[in-house]
RNA sequence: GGGCGCUUAGCUCAGUUGGUUAGAGCGACUCGUUUACACCGAGUAGGUCGUGGGUUCGAAUCCUACAGCGCCCACCA
């Protein structure tokens, strides 16, 4: 065949689009297209849809190189990798943003529009952002499988959805009740526990006159919804008075209040006066009080979070006006006593940071505390067995601890959110204020004597966790029994951010365990955050976000996932920015040339599987490297130690492929006789590192196979080739006594200012080594760039020449008029100086008979032979000095 | 208030179960257009491994206290 021809320089935008085409157009993508692909193993990852509220960011790029790793990795290991694509409606987050779009562009609120008009708006908008997703994992190079694409408001998603609340109903897992929830006002909605967000703040401590009493509040205004107040029971001061009542009055235009005293155990008998002023409807904490000492609930403040009638006076006012109001009219009173500074937290809608007021409303929970009917075990129970019982794996481990911790201290969940885009509660009310829950509305009322025809259904949706923890068996076709979900459930591994842990991946076991019996996945593998070169979290207001849409353009694809998944731990926040990529970038055309040059300089490019005979030292080293590093890179990406693995991969290819394999490579295709066994190596070695590196750089790698494999018969991408296997074997040590020699006359070329092109003499005086550097003489002689090379068992130094060490053998390079001679003095007494040291401190220690006696017998013996080479070298030098 | 993580060369990070005088990439410096690659090659400098104590023949590695930075959790009214 022709020699190919490569560009001088690799040019990734000019390639990877046609070829993701022609990988999509293969199939492949999908498991079931694969050669042989329904006998396979199956592999499955889903992918954590992303928020369908606009663009990818770096975090997302980070998710899609690390998973897109593992399923080409998997896929060449011989499975059938299955990584499902999708994305998330993300109800409050995406209201949000088109809450926000259309009030800058219209000047309307959502109100204005009307739900059905809203939502058509939404719907439109999230397309839109659904396209630019897809484009945007296509571009990172995600084998993914288009086919079996998903989207949790869709309907075999809103079908899971609705399955799933009616079986929990069925179950007595759901219920619906009053119950203190935080409310966020700008979105008027409830948010579940975690969505809740603290911001650490100074805030003013009120000091009241409560009646008979002083109470501490930060929050005055709630003190007119008070019902009681509470001390700690063994607290000397208030003992007496638990049980009495005492009518509480706030001054004119409000209303009196009846205040019971009561004991409460979670007291804190040292803050502020020791007592609380129970507000139970807005308050979690005493809500609790509340329900075990039967007090009534006054509610004060309103969903549109302004104060509500039972306020007085106060009446309309938003939250902060009525407490700065309220707080006036009591200082007029004389009822302040003092106010303090303090610090307390803020809490704020995780979506739109609004405050986020405690008030009592009737939403819809999920109980986890309570035992499933014939299973015996409470949801809570279930979703920490699967962890510590059922073998979910997560990685890095600490966080099993983190979630234990998370899922004991859970409480029951409120699903309900008064957000109109979402899967709408599958619950009818009927007139008679009756609810039937149900699959599909029903035809009347389905309450014990009650048939009302008269049915509406809720208008609340979901938490859009409760959507996204059906994701790894919804999207694989449940309820239904599909083959897909008999085969590819349990998926393998998931892999997202720590961040939403608990969010989705306490969620996602919680519900998994619960319809399916069965682990949503084996192993949780959570990376970090994303952030630039200072540490900090990208974000648009401080301008260092990193588009991956625009380094991809400039650096391409393979270098953006290499400096995403290299360098990064599982777990740990990674820094990225731009002069990293363009590092990578570099490495990726350093991968480029070396085919270049394997392509072009052998006499037929053609695909060597097999491992060639090696005929020379060298060849024998860079094979027994290469199987050793791919055994290496096996065994740590079977770890999920990536990082490590493409370290590996990347100092193989650079340092010992290219700066001596090459090198050498090229002496040997001088020789008639060695030339078509190097030719082979160099195409052996070529394909085995291509795969090696498929699955973090598939483009790359792919675009040289391409040219590689020509148009060879039975030509496959290098996405289906087969995994190299190999075991890790010694590499002759021989070689490393080559390596250290040519170093070492190097470095005297540069000590001496030798120019790199200037050839020069050198006598080695090797004793026993002799006969093996003779055999290697052109590698030595040509790398080092020796004029002649003289290699002797025995022999003198000559004069005026430059001396070194390497291995034990000694190197005379006579640079005639050249070598300073005092300089050679002192560079070697510089080196006797330091192996003086040396051979010193390996003496104290084998002398020491706590270390000889302690020690493990190979490092002793190690260290002896340490010392006896350090001292045969150290004689040498002091007979170089006279 | 509890818990977790990090602290190693100017920067970003490796350092497996404690065992040569602690490594890599980038940056710095010196030299170089050797026909794969200047997105390159050869070489050099640079670290008492956050601090104090302890265990050990031996500690970057194990224990302990402290400091700085960061994160998570929690009903301090």
């Amino acid at each position: 065949m022709q020699k190919p021809e490569l560009e001088k320089a690799y040019d990734a935008s000019k390639v990877e689009d046609a070829i993701y085409r022609r990988w999509e157009a293969s199939g492949f993508f999908n498991p079931d297209k694969l050669p042989g692909g329904k006998k396979k193993k199956p592999f499955t990852i889903v992918l954590p849809p992303p928020n369908a509220t606009g663009v990818l960011h770096v975090g997302h790029a980070t998710m899609l190189a690390l998973e897109d790793l593992m399923i080409r990795y998997k896929r060449m290991r011989g499975f059938a990798s299955l990584w499902i694509p999708g994305t998330d409606h993300a109800s409050i987050a995406t209201q949000n943003k088109v809450e926000k779009l259309i009030q800058e562009s219209e000047k309307k609120s959502r109100h204005d529009l009307g739900r059905a008009e809203f939502l058509k708006r939404v719907e439109t908008f999230v397309k839109g952002s659904q396209n630019t997703i897809r484009n945007q994992i296509r571009k990172m190079g995600s084998s993914i499988d288009w086919s079996r694409e998903a989207y949790t408001l869709d309907k075999p998603r809103s079908e899971a959805v609705i399955e799933m609340f009616n079986r929990m109903y069925e179950d007595g897992l759901v219920y619906r009740g009053e119950r203190v929830v935080n409310w966020c006002v700008r979105c008027t909605s409830t948010l579940a526990d975690d969505e809740v967000e603290y911001k650490a703040q100074k805030a003013k401590l009120y000091f009241l006159k409560y009646g008979p009493f002083s109470v501490a509040t930060t929050r005055p205004e709630t003190k007119l919804g008070d019902t009681a107040v509470a001390a700690n029971p063994s607290d000397e001061r208030y003992k007496s008075w638990i049980g009495k009542t005492f009518e509480l009055n706030w001054g004119e235009g409000t209303k009196p209040l009846t205040i019971r005293v009561i004991g409460d155990h979670e007291v804190d008998m040292k803050f502020g006066s020791g007592l609380i002023g129970v507000t139970p409807a807005h308050s979690a904490v005493d809500f609790r009080m509340a329900e075990k000492n039967k007090l009534p609930i006054i509610k004060v403040i309103g969903e549109d979070g302004r104060m509500l009638a039972s306020a007085g006076k106060y009446k309309d006012m938003t939250v902060l006006e009525a407490r700065h109001a309220f707080v006036k009219d009591l200082e007029a009173q004389g009822l302040i006593e003092k106010i303090e500074e303090i610090d307390n937290n803020l809490s704020a809608c995780y979506r739109c940071s609004t405050a986020i007021e405690p008030l009592t409303s009737l939403q819809w929970f999920v109980d986890v505390n309570k035992k499933i009917k014939g299973r015996g075990k409470s949801l809570k129970e279930l979703s920490l067995d699967a962890v510590k019982k059922s073998g979910v794996k997560i990685i890095p481990d600490r966080f099993e601890k983190v979630y234990y911790h998370w899922m004991e201290n859970l409480r029951d969940w409120c699903v309900s959110r008064q957000i109109w885009f979402g899967h709408r509660i599958p619950a009818w009310h009927c007139e008679n204020g009756h609810v039937s829950v149900a699959r599909k509305m029903p035809t009347k009322c389905t309450a014990k004597g009650c048939a009302s025809k008269k049915l509406r259904q809720d208008e609340d949706t979901f938490d859009t966790w409760f959507s996204s923890g059906t994701w790894t068996f919804s999207t694989l076709g449940w309820p239904k029994k599909t083959p897909d979900l008999k085969r590819f459930h349990p998926t393998d591994v998931l892999e997202t951010g720590y961040d939403i842990l608990f969010f989705w991946v306490a969620r996602m076991i919680l519900m998994t365990e619960y319809a399916m019996k069965q682990v949503p996945f084996k192993t949780v593998y959570l990376h970090g955050l994303v952030r630039d070169e200072q540490g900090r979290k990208m974000s648009k207001s401080l301008g260092n976000v990193l588009d991956p849409l625009d380094v991809i353009p400039k650096y391409g694809t393979d270098a953006v996932r290499l400096s995403l998944v290299l360098g990064t731990a599982p777990g740990a926040d990674a820094k990225v920015w731009e002069d990293k990529i363009a590092g990578y970038r570099n490495f990726t055309n350093k991968l480029w040339n070396i085919s270049r040059f394997v392509l072009t300089s052998v006499s037929k490019v053609s695909r060597v599987s097999k491992k060639p005979t090696a005929k020379t030292l060298s060849d024998k080293w860079i094979l027994a490297r290469l199987d050793s590093v791919a055994a290496q890179a096996t065994s740590s990406i079977e770890k999920f130690d990536f990082s490590p693995a493409g370290e590996l991969l990347r100092d193989f290819t650079w340092t010992e492929f290219a700066d001596w394999y090459l090198e050498i490579a090229k002496i040997q295709m001088q020789d008639a006789k060695l030339k078509a066994s190097t030719e082979k190596i160099l195409l052996y070695a070529l394909e085995t590192i291509l795969k090696l590196w498929h699955p973090y750089m598939p483009f790359v790698t792919e675009a040289i196979w391409d040219i590689l494999s020509g148009n060879a018969k039975g030509k496959k991408f290098l996405m289906i080739e087969a995994w190299p296997k190999a075991k890790a074997v010694a590499a002759p040590k021989e070689f490393a006594l080559l390596q250290e020699i040519i170093g070492a006359i190097r470095n005297v070329r540069s000590e001496y200012k030798v120019e790199p092109a200037k050839k020069v003499d050198a006598t080695i005086v090797a004793g026993a080594k002799a006969k093996l550097l003779k055999e290697n003489a052109a590698v030595i002689a040509t790398l080092a760039r020796i004029e002649t090379l003289t290699i002797l068992p025995k022999g003198e130094k000559p004069k005026d020449a430059a001396s070194t060490m390497a291995g034990g053998v000694e190197i005379h390079l006579p640079l005639a008029g050249m070598v300073d001679m005092a300089k050679e003095k002192a560079r070697l007494e510089k080196e006797k100086e330091n192996l003086t040291g040396f051979v010193k401190n390996l003496e104290a220690k084998l002398s020491n008979p706590g270390y000889t006696d302690n020690a493990p017998k190979e490092v002793v013996e190690k260290t002896r032979q340490m010392l006896a080479e350090k001292k045969e070298e150290l004689k040498k030098i002091e007979t170089a000095l006279g």
